[in-house]
DNA sequence: GGAGCCATTACCAAG
DNA sequence: TAATGGCTCC
């Protein structure tokens, strides 16, 4: 221990070893903090305390995962099992389970997912006749959701005057029935979804203090991280259970909040000394990650923000180079600039792919830049987005599965009962959830009753109904000896699924299989990690939970080497050596829809600051003049997040003219499909014009093409580097200057046209083999 | 009951 | 643009 201690500066030591009572770390942005986590647990256990005393909630099961590993190797295998890591949605939803009878809920119950939750809603509006238009699901969904949040139950909601004249002054007075509906049919068809699983935890350690009682005294020392982003219901779960002991150490930046859309209240972290006595406060303020400009550049930006603690963020790291400004025609020009740059770092600098980040505020910007690195043959991963376990044909095999442990899962029901197609459409359902609804049943009990209910079908359906019925018990059978994997392997063979995907032979379909293909395997390997750990069961709802709240960042195999292109929320607490962020643009980035209030701001902008402080070696920012959205071309500006750094930090490189035209860069040598065959020292004399007059592209853009051509087209400069391929007259025996190797004696040339190699020996590097058109060599002799 | 067409929404971030 | 949901017609 004293080893690990031993690598620790000194404001990072005084919290690892700093056991009892509350305290706070306040900690930059690369400033160690999973490292002080990590030993202060092990550091915990070296002294004697039992891992099942600690409880320690993450970000991310991954961030868990890790930790774990990490403790592991300081204290050993064994004890560090014993840990309680995760989410509060897994560490709470296992309590809940062991718990559930208490709140009357079964103890298999399953867990909707947004979707799930949607469909819900949107059937129980249209069950109540109500306008589509005036009530959004999606609406109505966050409403009720920031309710539960705030733990405003449907009780507490009628009772508050104040509510219901907010909805009703936005035209939805039925709100609360709605409401109330839903939450009805949750409990009745035995599912929690993603904010039950806090909103009910709470409800355990209120309504029982015994329940309580258990869980302070099991955990008895408690770490939470990424403070700044728990919502209320988490913050009322974390002060009942530290309530007794006192142990609790928060672990924080508050100048990295990014989730207040989804609950988040930066108060926590900001009041937290005000909720304990004698808090003790410590701040790690020296970064370890990034450069000089970079940590610069970051602490010029939150400036800007009023609300935030006190806390001075430096590094003695090198300066670093500055930060790259890029401005770019179209959203396309952005990606195939970004591909390029990443093209050119790696020849250089020797880099792998997973060296580079690509991030971004929406999702939907991830398209333009996966064309341009698909051409460029950069491998790439897209974190994030439609998560595997939300593709139709996933969810349909899952939803079988749930259905088994779970038959009165409504909303699970109703994505398969005629998926493959059996004969049973909306008409009969309609009838059914009527039916269910009166009876105060569930669905699956009045189809398995049905000739004791009021349901008027004729023979022919219900001999289908009952068919559906004996299929998913047939399969609740096998789920009594088989395991997640045979039973899953079983039930997409016989229930038709396979078939289905099967028939059309379209290339949809093939993926389809291959996804299922791949959740078959992700279940094998379940079941084999099952066997290993002995206080497991092992069992079909422990799996369906895992798959429930597994984060994106889960699903990283992380063996590949590839580019990673994610959300600026998703890369919070990860770093890469160079980081490009990109759609800089007022209403992108700040959103559009974030920009009415100081507060909104404020978030968006240590939105940006989080992103800029993931870069360790080199930041890009990248913006376009214009982008489709909706399928439009819009024009935009640059983002006011620009201006606001300090511009000393910045490099505001390559004009879009002159990277326009740049031949090698832009235009067609690395594999349009149609002008792969170009060479490429031809296009020298003819402009990439067919890069600019690119299918897809509106009228708007081709005048601009049109106005500024002819003026711009000179060769490249500055930052090109590659003037070398039309030009060279290197010859073996130059010595040449290379920005980062240093002088150096050609030794060999080799290859032509776009792959002249030369074979350098450098005083510092040694002996490198070099692409001149992308080497930024200076002839020195 | 179901296939296929048309209209609408969405692109703010996620467990 | 692309995904989804509703509607019409068979």
């Amino acid at each position: 221990m004293e080893k690990y201690l031993s690598q620790l500066n000194d404001a990072q030591l005084e919290p690892t070893v700093q056991i009892e009572g509350p305290m706070i770390v306040i900690a930059g942005a690369g400033s160690g903090k999973t490292r002080v986590l990590t030993y202060r647990i092990a550091y915990m256990m070296s002294k004697g305390i039992d891992p099942f005393n600690i409880l320690s909630l993450t970000f991310t099961n991954k961030a868990a995962r890790e930790m774990k590993e990490r403790i592991a190797t300081i204290v050993g295998d064994s004890e560090a099992k014993n840990l309680w890591m995760g989410t509060f949605h897994s560490v709470f939803a296992r309590i809940l389970r062991a718990e559930a009878d208490k709140l009357g809920y079964p103890s298999n119950f399953t867990i909707y997912d947004t979707q799930d939750s949607d469909r819900l809603i949107a059937s129980i509006i249209k069950e109540m006749n109500l306008d589509k238009d005036v009530y959004k699901y999606k609406q109505v969904r966050s409403r009720i959701s920031s309710y539960k949040n705030s733990l405003i139950t449907v009780r507490a909601y009628f009772q508050n005057p104040e509510l219901k004249e907010a909805d009703a002054m936005a035209r939805r007075p039925r709100m609360g029935d709605i409401y109330k509906e839903y939450v009805e049919r949750c409990f009745k068809a035995g599912v929690m979804d993603f904010d039950d699983l806090l909103l009910k935890t709470n409800e355990l350690l209120t309504r029982f203090p015994d329940v309580l009682m258990k869980y302070q005294n099991r955990f008895r020392y408690i770490l939470v991280d990424e403070y700044q982003d728990t919502n209320h219901s988490q913050y009322l779960i974390v002060r009942a259970l530290s309530d007794k002991f006192q142990n609790i150490c928060v672990v924080g930046d508050d100048a990295q909040s990014i989730y207040a859309f989804r609950g988040a209240n930066i108060n926590n972290i900001l009041n937290f000394q005000k909720d304990y006595d004698d808090v003790k406060v410590f701040r790690l303020e020296q970064n370890y990650r990034s450069t000089k400009n970079i940590v610069n550049a970051a602490n010029s930006i939150i400036d800007k923000n009023q609300t935030k603690l006190d806390k001075i963020v430096w590094t003695a790291n090198d300066e670093g180079e500055q930060i790259k400004v890029h401005r770019s025609l179209t959203d396309g020009d952005e990606g195939r600039y970004v591909a390029s740059t990443i093209w050119e770092n790696k020849m250089n600098n020797q880099l792998k792919n997973s060296d580079f980040a690509i991030l971004y505020r929406t999702n939907a910007q991830s398209r333009a830049i996966e064309d341009a690195l698909r051409k460029r043959d950069i491998k790439y991963r897209i974190y994030g987005g439609l998560s595997f376990y939300q593709r139709k044909e996933i969810k349909d095999v899952l939803s079988y599965l749930r259905l088994i442990i779970n038959p009165a899962d409504e909303e699970a029901l109703k994505r398969v009962i005629n998926f493959p197609p059996r004969g049973i459409g909306q008409t009969t359902m309609d009838k059914l959830i009527v039916s269910a609804n009166g009876y105060n049943r569930t669905i699956f009990e009045v189809m398995k009753n049905i000739d004791k209910t009021n349901v008027k079908v004729n023979s022919g359906t219900k001999t289908k109904l009952q068919n559906f019925v004996t299929l998913i018990e047939s399969y609740q059978v096998l789920n009594q000896t088989a395991d997640v994997f045979e039973l899953a392997e079983h039930v997409t063979r016989t229930s038709g699924l396979i078939r289905e995907f099967n028939k059309d032979g379209t290339p949809e379909g093939v993926t389809r299989m291959e996804n299922i293909e791949e959740l078959l395997n992700g279940m094998k390997d379940f079941v084999e990690g099952q066997k290993e750990i002995a206080d497991t069961t092992g069992n079909l709802a422990e799996f369906l939970e895992d798959v429930a709240l597994a984060t994106d960042l889960d699903a990283d195999k992380g063996d590949a080497d590839h580019v990673a292109l994610m959300t600026i929320h998703l890369a919070k607490g990860l770093e890469f050596p160079y980081v490009f962020i990109v759609g800089l643009e007022e209403d992108l980035f700040p959103s559009a829809m974030s920009m009415n209030t100081r507060s909104e701001l404020e978030e968006e902008r240590r939105l940006f600051y989080v992103a800029l402080t993931r870069a360790e070696k080199q930041a890009y920012l990248t913006y376009a003049l214009s982008r489709y959205r909706w399928g439009k071309l819009i024009d935009s500006e640059p983002s006011r997040f620009i201006e606001e750094i300090d511009e000393q930090y910045l490099d505001v490189v390559t004009p879009i003219e002159e990277r326009r035209f740049n031949p090698m860069l832009d235009a067609d040598i690395f594999g349009d499909v149609e002008d792969s065959k170009v060479n490429p020292n031809k296009i020298r004399f003819k402009p990439a014009k067919k890069a600019v007059l690119k299918k897809g592209s509106t009228n708007k853009t081709q005048e601009k093409f049109q106005v500024t051509a002819p003026k711009n087209l000179k060769p490249v400069s500055k930052t090109g580097g590659n003037t070398n391929l039309f030009d060279s007259k290197l010859v073996v025996g130059n010595v040449v200057k290379h920005i980062r190797f240093g002088t150096g004696k050609v030794m060999k040339i080799e290859g032509k046209g776009a792959d002249i190699k030369a074979e350098i020996n450098f005083q510092h590097g040694g002996l490198k083999k070099l692409l001149l058109r992308f080497a930024k060599l200076e002839v020195v002799g």
